[in-house]
Formats: C-alpha cells, structure tokens, sequence
DNA sequence: GAATTTGAATGATACGTTTCACAAGAAAAG
DNA sequence: CTTTTCTTGTGAAACGTATCATTCAAATTC
C-alpha cells in the first residue's frame, strides 16, 4: 500500500493472506467462513480500511443516493419536508444530495440533468418548471405537482383540506368566508385547496369571496382588499381561510393593524401546520399537513423496487389543529 | 452500444470515428482540434451521452461533493446557513450531500464516516460529539466548535457580539441587565456572547446577571427565575441579552403573561438574526450573524487547494438590527 | 469406500473514466 | 532538403470494486 493513498481491497487482501475476492464478499453479501471473515476484518481495521463508493458505484450501477430537488429550504415547510425526507432516506441506508433552486426552472433542469448523471439511484423534486425533462432512466418522485405521466405525484389531500377548513369555519359560527392565496404562477396540487374550499361553500351554501395572488404580487393587493371590505372597523368577513400558515400570519398582523383581531372579530385557518413538526404549537390555527407520512410516501415510491404499475398520484390525509386563531380554544 | 444501458465514451468514439482518448480530452481541458471537437460534440448529443461521474471519480479522486453535516435543518439559522452553503458550493461547482445528526453524537460519528468512504472533497460539520474522530485525510472544517488543532473553524464574533448587546442596552438606558442562555451542555464559539456580555458590563461596571441553562432544563427555570424577579409587577431587570431570537421570542411571551411587555418595560436583544436572511423584517431586535458570509468562508476554507497554514479559528463580524423589543424604533 | 453434493476461496474480467507515452504529421528553423 | 519543434490524435494501462466461472476440500449419501 502506498503511503498517503487510502488501503484497497488489495492491500486487505495481501495484509489478511487471502484472496480478493474473499475480502469483497466480506463487505458484501457473500458467505464467508468465520475465520477467513475474522482475518479480513482485522486487516481491514488495521489497515483504515474503507469501501470506496465511487468503485463500487462504477461496477453497481447503485449508488444509495438520492437527491432532493426543492425550491428551497427556508420556509419552515421545505426545511421540515427535507429533514423529514433525510431521516426516511437515511433509515432505509440512502444519502441525500439537496439542490436548492430558488424557483429558477433553469436552475431546475441543470439540477435534474447532473442527477442524473450517473450519481444518483432516484430523484425527489419539487419543480415549477412546467416543461421540465425527465428521463425515465431515473426514478423520479414529484411532489405536489404533475410532471409527466409516468412521473408519481405525491401530495397531501388539499381538496379536503380545503373542505375541512371551510366546513371548520361555518361550524365555529362563520357565515362570510374569505379564502386568500399567494403562491407561483404555475399550478400545483396545493391549489386544490381552494377547490376544496369553494366546493364545501358551494354545497352548503355559504356565502364567499376568493382572492388568488401570485408570488410576483406582493401583499399589496392583500392590503387594498381588506382594507375595501372593512367598514366602520367591521370586516365584511368573519372567516378567512389563507392558503399557507405564513400568510395566515401575515394577514393577521394587517388586520391586526385596522383594529380587527383574530379570534374575537375574525377567525382565521391556515395550511401546513409546520410548528406542530418541529415540536412548537401551532402560532395559527391550521390544516396540518403529514409531513412524515409525505416523506416516507416519496422515499417508498422512489425506491419501490418494480417500477411498472406506479400509481401517478398519492393523496395523503391531513388533519385540523387549533392554534389560537379561531373560537375553538381547548 | 447495448440498449438500456447508458452510452459511455467508447459509444461516443465509435459514433463519431475517433479515438477514446480525443473524446475524454473534449469533456476535459485536453487540447483538441476544432473539426474533431465537433465531431465528438455532435455524436454525443445524438447519444444523450453524459458523464459517468462515479468512473471519473475512481480515477480522478476528485468527486466535487461536499458533505454537511448539522444536528437539524427546522432551526431558521441552521436552514437558513445550510441554504446559504448549497449556493456557496454549487457556485463552485460542488454538490453537496447533506446529513441531519439530530444532536446524536454517534450519528455524527457514523456521519462523518460515511462521508470519508463516500470519498467527498470536504465535509462541513456542526457537530456536539466532544471526541470525534476526523481523519486528517479528508478536509474538514468545523462551524462554531473546536475540533481538534488541525481542524479550521468558523464562528461569528460572538464574544464582540455580547459586548455589542450589552453596549446598546446600556446606550438605549437600561441599567440592570440580565444574560439568558439556553443550549448544548457541549461548549461552543458560540458560548463566548455571554463572555462578550460580561466584559462589557464588567467593564463598564453594569450591573447585570447570568442564567444558563442547558437544553436538558427546558423553560422551566426562565419561568422561575423571572417569577422571582418581579416585584409588585415589576420586573429587577430592563434590559435582558438572549443568546437566540427564539429564546428572545419565547421570554418575550413569558413576561407578556406576567404583565411585563416589551419595549415599554424591558428591552430585549436577541442573536442570529436569521429573520433577515429570511427576508423578512426581525421579530426582535438582534445581533445578525453574517450567514451568507459565514457559509462563504467555510466553503472557501474547505476547497483551499494549500492546506497548509491554515487558520485554526475565524471570527466574522455581526451587526445590529433593529426589531421592536428595544427603544430605539427608527 | 466410492460417488455425489455442498460450501467456500480464488483470481481473472469488466465497469467507464483519465492519463500518458507514442506516433504522425505539419510547421518552423537551419 | 534535413532537422527540430509543436500540435494533436491514438490506444493501452490503470483506478478499486463486484461478479462469476473455477477449483478444491470437506461433508454427505449410497
């Protein structure tokens, strides 16, 4: 073994007196007797030994690897979905290789495109590019948005969820809902949520506005809303549903700023339910996404070894939690 | 080239009627005719030929991957920092694989295990194992924590960040301060905020006092301790230095509950500042630590091709910002 | 005890690159 | 016209591993 350079196989099998091979089996899954098991083990010890992946990726094909592609990882959704994904690879003996793409499709491509190069046993995204190339050589995983057919899409149940709030608000006494969303150009699952809420509106019959914002907006259009719907400090509306926690936030402190507060003048639910995840309560009463549950649900389909016969969209339960922004307080 | 099977460079050469070699020098830095350029070029658009990157890796022992390894990603400042990392590296055309040790000082070891037989070119580590065990081998370089003499390590300033707290209480009136400090029993760069602080007002003989507590307590003694603290509603000490913005917000809602609120009756700084990074305004004033700055230099640390003399410890400065819990509204 | 099966060690081969010594031709120098 | 220098294409030889057809001995069967 030459100094500095780290010990291979060879040198295992030169330091413990046995063949090549042998010490391959013994990192592997062949059978090796006790003994010759034994030798190969301590020489490996005693040499530092370690496997060297990128040998065995050459010859495997496999890589135990899988990268993580999001937009990314400072709104609290993205950062609890990565670590969840990271704890669901990492039980199941895959490494993570996180791109953040900051929303660039471009940026999306060139990160898919680089996974796929030969480094990586599948690929977890969440893209915005609507015309974004996948080959079928790597197992990809979508989530919340339809990327191709034959690309599994893996999402929470925001139809429902959009129910649920809905449904939520009229049961606390709300008669006016609001339903606000901001969010990207390009059409996710997650606008299901206001399917969802104006379907529950539309079969009970309640009374209801809609305001869908992009990101490119801003708040302003938020502000100038309310801000028309508010009359002698009365709020037109007594509930709002907002598409994301964040928001929820956000509006709360508007609103908060024309003298109307949450829950006594108006209630309010909001989508993700992260604080619940990292251990917090709730600052928002909320519809909790299953963000475990998306995780393990992305890592399984990735890594399903029959790839024929995936199913190309996976609606997950989500839940209601109190937080503090509606009538229901515990 | 067999069906099913990526095209490789002897594919490459076949199609384009040159030798193997002329196609590797194309996808390198050789010295290669312009009419054969193309000619490689072209074949391997045809193709949908790319890089192997795991055969390059075994030859070249270079992977451009880089591993990081931090006790989780829901904390802002840590996603916050891993986000800024990811741009760092990607700048410079490193992937990076990222590792969530959850505070488990054996996952660190495995971790970083994993990460010297995986054969990256560097591993970036927060880490809370005091005897972990880092193989001169790989390039590593250590946030916040001491590793050992030949790990470099990067941290903002935290002892001038205590001193900056301290002095800006005292500057906006506060004369009795008080030092709030929760985390890892395993001391870090960071631990020096409160050195920081007591050296201000040691210096300019303040009175102040410390509580410091470890993860394991959990709130419980903040709650006691203020308890004790206040007299006929009002509280011993008007300006208390937390060594976060979550604890900053978490003791701002504790004292809300006992009738003291900020900044009227105390003001309250916090450390990280991370808020800003997010782009948002900060929930409380705070010490802002570099994050951008702060990734940067440990990527430029860690890819440094002269690993000699290298720093043992580099402190980047922190900044004040102004966030609605101190008397200094702009 | 001979024949057969089983279990385990062996070592050559291939994976897809990079690299390097060489060759071949063109251009420059004498 | 010869010699030298440069440029650029060539193909063989690693890199460190997994695999597989062999081989060899021991265990089992008849």
């Amino acid at each position: 073994m030459k100094w500095g350079s780290a010990p291979t196989m060879k040198d295992v099998a030169r330091e413990a007196g046995v063949a090549l091979g042998t010490v391959s089996k013994v990192f592997n899954h062949g059978t090796v007797g006790e003994e010759y098991r034994q030798r190969v083990l301590e020489a490996a010890a005693r040499l530092g030994y370690q496997v060297n992946s990128y040998a065995r990726g050459l010859k495997t094909n496999r890589t135990y690897a899988v990268a993580v592609v999001l937009p990314n990882i400072i709104n609290p959704f993205f950062s609890v979905l990565t670590q969840n994904l990271c704890q669901a690879l990492t039980k199941r003996g895959y490494r993570m290789f996180l791109s953040i793409t900051d929303f660039d499709p471009e940026a999306e491509q060139r990160y898919i495109h680089m996974a796929q190069q030969n480094q990586v046993d599948g690929i977890i995204g969440l893209t915005y590019n609507p015309e974004l190339q996948v080959a079928d050589q790597v197992p990809f995983v979508s989530f919340d948005r339809y990327v191709s057919p034959n690309v599994p899409c893996v999402a929470s149940d925001n139809f429902g969820g959009g129910q649920m709030a809905a449904k939520k608000l009229v049961e606390l006494g709300c008669e006016r809902l609001l339903f606000l969303r901001i969010g990207s150009t390009v059409a996710g699952e997650s606008d299901k949520r206001r399917d969802g809420f104006e379907s529950f509106c539309c079969g009970a019959g309640v009374e209801h506005d809609t305001l869908y914002l992009c990101d490119s907006d801003g708040y302003g259009p938020f502000r100038s809303f309310l801000e028309n719907h508010i009359h002698q400090g009365h709020l037109d509306y007594d509930g709002i549903f907002c598409c994301t926690d964040g928001l929820t936030l956000e509006i709360q402190k508007m609103l908060a700023g024309f003298g109307i507060y949450a829950p006594q003048d108006v209630q309010l639910i909001g989508f993700d339910g992260t604080a619940i995840h990292m251990g917090h309560t709730p600052e928002c009463s909320t519809i909790v996404q299953p963000i475990p549950l998306l995780a393990e649900t992305c890592v399984d389909i990735l890594l399903k070894e029959d790839r024929s016969d995936l199913p190309s969209l996976i609606c997950l339960p989500v839940s209601y939690a109190y937080g503090g922004t509606t009538r229901d307080g515990v």
